[in-house]
DNA sequence: GCCAATGCGGACGAAAAGTGACCGGATGTC
DNA sequence: GACATCCGGTCACTTTTCGTCCGCATTGGC
């Protein structure tokens, strides 16, 4: 049955595995004359996608970019690439976008069968958190965001089910949960689930790392209209334990233009104080994480720290640190 | 014509974009008979996809994980969001799967219409390379691939077509390249082109980062026969420039336990030396960014370096850096 | 300039499929 | 038990699909 449907997809797929293709090719891998592969390539056509066809000698088909997307036909291997990739952008805390990577995680999550879950597991436990190497970290040394407790969050808030889960509050106390799930919200690092307790009848903020033990109750429930802006809000007044965000002016011994191009991106706020001074305003989490940044200042060039005492005192602790070390390593 | 194949497509992508939907919503939409609708879904799931139906008064359809992946019907904001998510990954360098993320890049970004490449790049430069916030880094304050160039520098070579670009080589020699592109491979936390080089008739490997300029030249070549091993090798063979990578032991002066549950995933190799001490191996591609590693050590405690008198030497330097950074704050 | 290779699309008729209406049935929830 | 929902068989009718055959257009190499 639906011979033609299942036709038209796997030509399309054909088409986007390679780009380009004689209709000899590809009536060979159909299985159709090359009459039906040109009423084909029509159809296509006809539903928006891009197919450009070159005569002559060297002639055959391409799939071009068209007005909209094209159903995406992946292998599996490609498949879990696409997971992993949304899966970090989404505990990266993407700022812009981070409803839109939900809602195509969500997508895939729905339909990953569960060899490929694994397979994603077991890659992800394999690569630091956030890719790249060694030492690429933003903060505490444990951020961690499970990945698959966001794709499962995100997927039962888009399908409004309720949930069952764990929940070990700020004081330690935990507490089982059910609630009805309404956004996933970044706010400073982490990510928070908005939800209504069913139980407390109110509106809950649930902080992503405490919860555990999750359970799709697969019960849909009818969902309020809320805005993203509403959710957003909402979060962040709930959030009391605000973000405890260290500053500090970090005054260089160089002209402007030098440290910012030495600093790249990380130095666009990079500003002058005279000819030969500039002043670059920091900010992070935490201390250890200016002190971090401070590694980076090139060789040589002398500095100080302005509006941090804080900083200023950990830069004499760190000092010692660093001298009893070298010390100690003789 | 072929209303039914574009329903077909079109009952899948309602399918993903909520979880449940019953038959009446359905038919509404799609604007068919539920008989017909039933026959969808019959050939839906004779296409391999799960579609599970429910039965009694909360009824409906909904997609559940299949066998295999099911085309992904995205919409133009999740196909922005899989895209730089892909994007970032390659860049990132995720080792093991390259090539996988690659191929899938070289789907998307074949399709991808011209807003919304110009989305994608609107964003990219709007957030930080490798996503997260200012403090996330892996080494040099530039590594900074150009995604863009990844992504047609994967397609030309998946579908084997000739480029022209300019490249700067390391003496600063600038020069116009014929190539014939074969694959990309990431070494030291860098990209290289391995291409046959058409005017100098033999293999050349381009370090991403040094090509600029480049034309597609829609020709096709006949490609020859090469593994991804054999790419691998042929490139790092090629630079020459190995990955001066620096290692060293810290011996830290807290039993092995805390000292792995205080830096979680980074503190993996973390073994016991006695009771009180354990060595930590760590490993990067400057003393800079093993000073960062030891940024993260637990206040207060104790430690030395092993094998390495360069880190030792850093931190001397950087000790005194640090002091007199404080003092000039004062 | 000619030729071979390639893609284009109209016409036709036989075969296949898709479609809606109708039905009795099964399986849930309230 | 009442009700809502999905299930899948059958039938008659309509529409599409498909291969074959055709002359035409375009391209690159000889």
């Amino acid at each position: 049955m639906a011979a033609t449907t299942s036709r038209t997809l796997e030509l399309l797929s054909l088409l986007q595995s390679h780009r380009h293709w004689s209709a000899r090719e590809l009536t060979g891998r159909l299985g159709v004359s090359d009459r039906t592969l040109r009423r084909d390539v029509e159809r296509l056509r006809e539903l928006g996608y891009g197919i450009e066809s070159l005569r002559g000698s060297a002639g055959g088909y391409r799939l071009e970019a068209g007005t909209g997307l094209p159903p995406l036909l992946l292998s599996d291997d490609e498949g879990v690439a696409i997971a992993l990739g949304l899966r970090s952008q989404a505990t990266a805390g993407l700022r812009g976008a981070e409803h839109t990577t939900l809602s195509a995680l969500a997508k895939i999550e729905q339909v990953l069968p569960p060899a490929l879950r694994r397979r994603i597991e077991a890659l992800q436990s394999h690569t630091a958190v956030g890719a790249g190497g060694a030492w690429n970290r933003s903060g505490r040394p444990t951020p961690e965001v499970d990945a698959e407790l966001l794709g499962l969050l995100a997927l039962a808030s888009r399908d409004s089910e309720r949930l069952r889960f764990r929940y070990t509050d700020a004081t330690g106390a935990a507490s089982a949960r059910v609630v009805e799930p309404y956004r996933l919200v970044p706010v400073a690092r982490r990510w928070y689930l908005l939800a209504w307790d069913r139980e407390r009848l109110d509106w809950r903020t649930f902080r992503l790392d405490r919860i555990s033990e999750v359970f799709s109750t697969r019960v849909r429930f009818e969902p309020q209209e809320m805005s993203e802006e509403a959710a957003r809000e909402r979060v962040e007044r709930a959030v009391r334990h605000r973000r405890r965000s260290i500053r500090a002016r970090i005054v260089v011994e160089l002209p402007q233009a030098e440290l910012a191009e030495h600093l790249g991106w990380y130095g666009r706020e990079v500003e002058a104080v005279d000819a030969s001074h500039c002043a670059w305003p920091i900010e992070a989490e935490s201390v250890e994480a200016l002190g971090m940044a401070l590694i980076w200042l090139p060789a040589g060039v002398a500095y100080r720290v302005e509006d941090s005492p804080e900083l200023r005192a950990y830069l004499t602790a760190q000092a010692e640190r660093f001298a009893a070390a070298a010390r100690a390593s003789a």
